[in-house]
DNA sequence: CTGTTAGCGCCTTCAT
DNA sequence: ATGAAGGCGCTAACAG
């Protein structure tokens, strides 16, 4: 008996099937059974296997379930940030979907660097995720070739504009691009200026642009001027930047890469008193709530990433093998007419 | 050669740690032992390995690896809400605070419902994490069980004036708002309103209540009306509210529980042609960024929900084992004078 | 520097 | 309705 592994006295005794198995004088695959809710089993059995559960403490490990079942019911998700309130909005919606569901979620973020993507969808994978969800197309090849053979479900969230590995939810960033164009247009603007931030890691911003482009294009017109942001696409950037491009040129409207910086751009004109939209008109992209709540109601594209997020997981969950086919599903968008365009 | 295993043609082959060991003729500890940079190898080896992992495509099954070692480098993270901008803050901040460690953070949201937090807590404890990151104090008997029984590090974010199971990093709420009332008092306001939203779900802002209560009440003032949206702590709710609030009696300051709220009294006050804060001072509580960019910058009281999730994860990375004596880390918080009040 | 031997805690047949 | 046996893919000593 001196080198018996002994339960310690009272901490990090780790209480497994076994332990309640002896306790309840049963087998442990009948507390298997019991714990998963599967196959039948007395009711008798059941409240003994239960009182000792309850007095043992017993957490399952699903480490050691998912080992032997070969199925773990964890979800990646790859979101490039935080701070831009998109994503944790596309959060909400996967959240949504998921209450209920036996599934979680392991989260990571990117900071928009692909290598670091490459990483974590690296890590995700080691845990056999029953799907990934992960943001637009831009991934490096190796990305791409790991989520493609991994075998599980993968979606592409956000855009629609290309060929998912496997589903797609979102919205046509360049449709949407057009459509402010062509609204802008008929609305009988013909100065434009454009306020963005850097393109190389938001393609989708790029996208917008050129559909913007497109359509001015098609009107005979053209962008007259542009300020781009080093980094930051917030508030604060938005303000800096349009001061910056009415110093280039003259624009009767400012088209933005998103309300962050549209927003900053209607606090700048009512520091330096320019009257919106009659001196200077603007346009945004995302249809976020604080523009709703401006005194005059910010003029957007309204997407809506809270059902990019649910739809997602409502396709994961409605076929959780991956098919032969390809899948994408367009949440649309919505002009805003607003009160500043 | 009948019934023999044969990989299949093309997809679901699970490359196993065994597959590597063959193909390359060495040991499956030897390929462990490379996968997991531990132990000495011979380069030759190492190459030849590698190569082999390459050419399969071999992925690391953690579930596996952890049942065998009996670790994880899992880390639950517990969040009420992504929609106030403040926890995905304090999920950057642990994010960046993860960057470069082994570690991998299980989001979950509770919706502000203790009952489901504790759904939440007892799935993510199935996963055996190191650690897990929980917000505030208030938590089901059964989920502080829990926590305090599974014997891993327990972060309660957010505040500090009560005694942590394990860890607590936040500042003092009560504090805060006892600050607040100070500095307004000292600004020569008299005649307090009070702005917020339900404080059964937010038990943090009703500190701040009690702090702000407190001190008024020293100076010999009381609050003079109250206007308290249901569910919403919105701007939009700001706005409603603060009409309410000047319905109810002359008020000369109007503070508000955080600063999306405070930013729609502004809003109110620019739609209705009041002066701030000349006829109407306005104090908010978090300073937000877009309380900063305003025309004239909100007047709030500082936190940093960024510190708050890096410092968590600096506690636990320093000290993974939980340790007999508790610990407080008071991230502070800073009154930002701004032109609001 | 590399291989061998036992599990990790649970689930899945297959019996009974 | 319940039990027994084997194994999931990997790591951890311990040998060599």
């Amino acid at each position: 008996m001196t080198k018996t592994k002994l339960r310690l006295p009272d901490r990090k005794v780790k209480v497994t099937l076994r332990d309640v198995a002896l306790r309840a004088d049963v087998s442990e695959s009948t507390v298997s059974r019991i714990m998963r809710n599967e196959g039948l089993v007395a009711e008798a059995t059941r409240e003994k296997v239960m009182e000792s559960v309850r007095a043992l403490g017993y957490v399952p490990n699903r480490i050691a379930g998912s080992l032997a079942s070969l199925e773990t019911h964890l979800l990646g998700v790859v979101v490039p940030s935080l701070s831009n309130i998109v994503f944790p909005e596309v959060l909400q919606g996967i959240n949504a979907g998921l209450r209920g569901s036996r599934y979680q979620a392991v989260i990571s973020v990117s900071d928009y660097e692909m290598d670091h993507e490459e990483t974590l969808v690296r890590g995700i994978l080691a845990w056999q995720p029953k799907a990934i969800l992960i943001t637009g197309f831009d991934h490096t090849l190796a990305t791409r070739r790991m989520l493609d053979q991994s075998g599980v479900r993968v979606v592409e969230m956000m855009e629609i504009d290309s060929a998912p590995i496997d589903i797609a939810v979102g919205m046509s960033h360049r449709r949407a691009g057009y459509a402010a164009g062509r609204h802008l247009v008929e609305r009988g603007y013909r100065r434009f200026g454009y306020v963005g931030h850097d393109w190389t890691s938001d393609r989708r911003a790029r996208q917008r642009y050129d559909g913007l482009s497109e359509a001015l294009s098609e009107a005979g017109l053209s962008i007259v001027a542009h300020a781009i942001a080093d980094g930051s696409s917030a508030i604060g950037a938005g303000k800096r930047q349009t001061a910056l491009l009415r110093s280039m040129a003259e624009v009767d409207v400012a088209v933005y890469s998103n309300d962050d910086m549209a927003v900053g751009g209607i606090f700048h004109c009512m520091e330096a008193g320019i009257a919106v939209p009659d001196q200077l008109a603007i346009f945004g992209f995302n249809g976020l709530e604080i523009g709703r709540d401006l005194p005059r109601p910010l003029s957007t594209i309204r997407s809506n990433r809270f059902l990019i997020g649910q739809k997602s997981i409502e396709a994961i969950l409605q076929a959780p093998e991956r098919p032969a086919t390809k899948t994408t599903i367009d949440t649309g968008f919505e002009i805003f007419a607003g009160a500043t365009a």
